[in-house]
DNA sequence: CTCACTATTTTGAACACTCAAATTGGAATA
DNA sequence: TATTCCAATTTGAGTGTTCAAAATAGTGAG
């Protein structure tokens, strides 16, 4: 059985590599993890040996198929959870990661079934994120982020990549929640910000936190990534 | 902050002192925690260091006003967790112990406020066992054993003194669950057996599984022991 | 009073994880 | 080529929990 470390950092390094690296350098997963450089080297070297991971000495990490494996059920369990405290318990979305955190180390196959079921066996958590199923599989979606806009448009907010509670609030009280539709007023690429509107509000957003911001466009001919249900938030 | 560990711990101290001890012996500890009893000996200097237990050497343990409050709290999200999954989730009340054990050490003081609020703050979990308040307070019952019965009599079951999944569904078979009304037919004291009728049901228990059976009897006057809501089974 | 028995304690070691601090490797710079 | 610098690695140590096995204390029997 793996350990609750172990499973924090394969989940680490599964995010790391959907965030782009293919090998994920140490010290990158060191600052992720809050611990030493040293600790890690120990880690990998641990989790290598488990047949976990992959690693290129003073290079990075990268999870094999069974670390992936790992990983995705992992998530499963975390963003069933999150969704779970929604819905159920009637949390705000802002305030479950954290929880979240630590129910996924602790609640059994039995009961994240029961859960799914209970849920209607969602795809995606209230962020967005899409919620692998019980073999591993996730739904693959071609979102771009809101940073990357070059000109005006429409599209769907289909999730927002950041589990800060400060920033979700945020979020939620300028309607910058999944499943909103909002529509670029304008770029500008050299003061870094973007305008636009959601709702019934007009609001300006700086390049990072645009980026935060994962959307669907809408196309003209309304392609199926037009339709994004990302679970009850709020 | 407490450990898993020192949680189970000190949960298991106040269970074995419920259970009529005054000073818990060390090797009864070792064999509830499934330890040597060498470990056992190492963990209650710990425990005692941090002003949770008082011990006797070669004599046993007790738990400080300290440890009594950590134990309260932690029996109180074990037992609200077990009531949610069988009320919120459909579990059965035989298969929650297991499950509660490990999420009792998971769950933040705000989520179990949120289970406790929707549940309507019960007083007690599906077998019957009181759960303490949020400052600690527990309902006091004065309930017999059904192997303490001396003759014929009329009672409800108010509690199940027996995590055992298969003694849960072996019970919950013959209709012995808390808030079942149950009428002594004949104690064998020799025989060690006693006859009751259980709903339309006529049954014979030894005197181990009788133990296991609390009771609130049925005064001519009608006392409020009669008044017994053990929550939802099933 | 001594023996035997059982419960407890001590000792030394292990495992999983972590840190601080010294060292090394490799790449870029001068 | 020699120097500098940063990332990664090694080393030695500590924490919390556990075990196996040897030593000891107390209790009751003879």
């Amino acid at each position: 059985m793996a350990t609750r470390t172990v499973e924090d950092y394969i989940k680490r390094i599964y995010l790391e590599q959907q965030a782009g690296l293919e090998l994920v350098p140490f010290g990158r997963l060191a600052s992720a993890m809050d611990v030493v450089p040293g600790t890690v080297t120990t880690m990998v070297k641990a989790l290598a040996d488990s047949g976990l991971v992959g690693y290129e000495p003073r290079q990075g990490v990268r999870l094999t198929p069974a670390g992936e494996m790992l990983a995705l059920h992992v998530l499963r369990r975390h963003r069933l959870i999150e969704l779970f405290l929604v819905r159920v318990l009637r949390f705000d979305w802002s305030e479950v990661h954290d929880e979240a955190e630590e129910l996924e180390h602790a609640v059994s196959e039995r009961l994240i079934e029961r859960i799914d079921e209970l849920l209607g066996r969602p795809g995606y958590d209230p962020h967005g994120d899409p919620i692998p199923d019980a073999t591993g599989r996730v739904a693959q979606r071609n979102l771009e982020s809101l940073s990357s806009a070059r000109s005006s448009g429409r599209g769907t907010i289909a999730r927002i990549a950041d589990q800060d509670p400060e920033f979700l609030r945020y979020a939620t009280d300028r309607g910058l929640i999944p499943g909103a539709v909002l529509t670029v007023e304008s770029v500008d690429p050299i003061g870094e910000s973007i305008r636009l509107v959601v709702g019934d509000r007009s609001l300006t957003l700086g390049r990072t936190a645009a980026a935060k911001i994962l959307v669907a466009w809408a196309s003209p001919l309304g392609s199926d990534l037009d339709r994004v249900d990302a679970g009850t938030n709020g």
